[in-house]
DNA sequence: ACCGTGATGGTCT
DNA sequence: GACCATCACGGTG
């Protein structure tokens, strides 16, 4: 059963620590995976310089200007894709970005979504000149799959498993798009549609108060104390002020 | 463990 | 043309 719609529609600020400890599942011909949120950032639209509402309605942003429980999925850094719960009433362009989670159902498969990145096997193929027509994710998840279920975890074995464990499954908003097989495909999807493929659900909460502190990686508004998180739970990822770009 | 940096393309000015 | 709600890697300690 999804949550309810109106425990979306309070402001954002309210709604963001209510997300902690409930789990977003997606089911795929695949299979499932579910993560137990337990890091988000809430974003105030024309209140915060650090939205992507700040300036108004695009046809990028327009998701958070609907109503509340929808998914917005934006790509950055011409590699990765983050996403967002619309909150708030409709009109208001709000959204909680979820930056963190515990795999708590289809471990296997988040692992194989994620890969060994980068590791041996990559830099094998590269050096030996293998070309790849998309072997860097569709190689791995065939190698993965392949066997008769008998190997578990990342393409590259224990060691990969060493640098890749499983608490770093879905630590951090691209990583934890990855591990849910979350894309452009997946922007405006209605989390709390009964048939939806990806849904939001009330999961097992957690016990104490969450811990507040400034956004990641923001340059506009980097003060605010918008994050939250679970206190002491390992799938939080680490914080990271903004860092200027290089120029030429 | 921590820090610096390159990769890579969509979006907005 | 600048900016990016990031990630993984390699170097250093």
């Amino acid at each position: 059963m999804p949550v309810r719609r109106s425990l979306l529609a309070a402001p954002v600020l309210e709604v963001a620590p209510k997300l902690l400890g409930m789990v977003l599942r997606r089911t795929t011909d695949e299979g499932t995976v579910a993560v137990r949120l337990t890091e988000v950032e809430a974003y105030d639209g024309p209140n915060d310089p650090g939205s992507h509402a700040y300036r108004g309605q695009t046809a990028r942003n327009a998701v958070m200007f609907g109503p509340p429980g929808f998914l917005y999925v934006y790509f950055t850094y011409g590699m990765h894709f983050c996403m967002n719960v619309s909150a708030g009433p409709d009109g208001q362009p709000s959204a909680v970005l979820l930056r963190a989670g515990e795999v708590v159902e289809g471990v296997e498969l988040a692992r194989r979504r994620r890969g060994a990145p980068a590791s041996a096997e990559t830099k094998f193929n590269q050096t030996a000149g293998v070309r790849s027509a998309g072997l860097s994710g569709a190689g791995v998840r065939a190698a993965g799959s392949s066997g008769a279920g008998v190997q578990p975890g990342p393409a590259g074995g224990k060691a990969a498993a060493r640098r890749n464990p499983d608490w770093e499954l879905a630590r951090g908003p691209a990583r934890m798009c990855v591990a849910l097989g979350i894309d452009r495909e997946a922007n405006g999807v209605d989390l709390l549609a009964r048939d939806a493929e990806v849904q939001l659900v009330p999961g097992p909460g957690f016990e104490g108060e969450p811990s507040t502190g400034p956004r990641v990686g923001l340059r506009e508004a980097a003060d605010r104390p918008w994050r939250f998180w679970i206190p002491g739970d390992p799938t939080v990822s680490a914080y990271r002020p903004h860092v200027p770009k290089k120029r030429a």
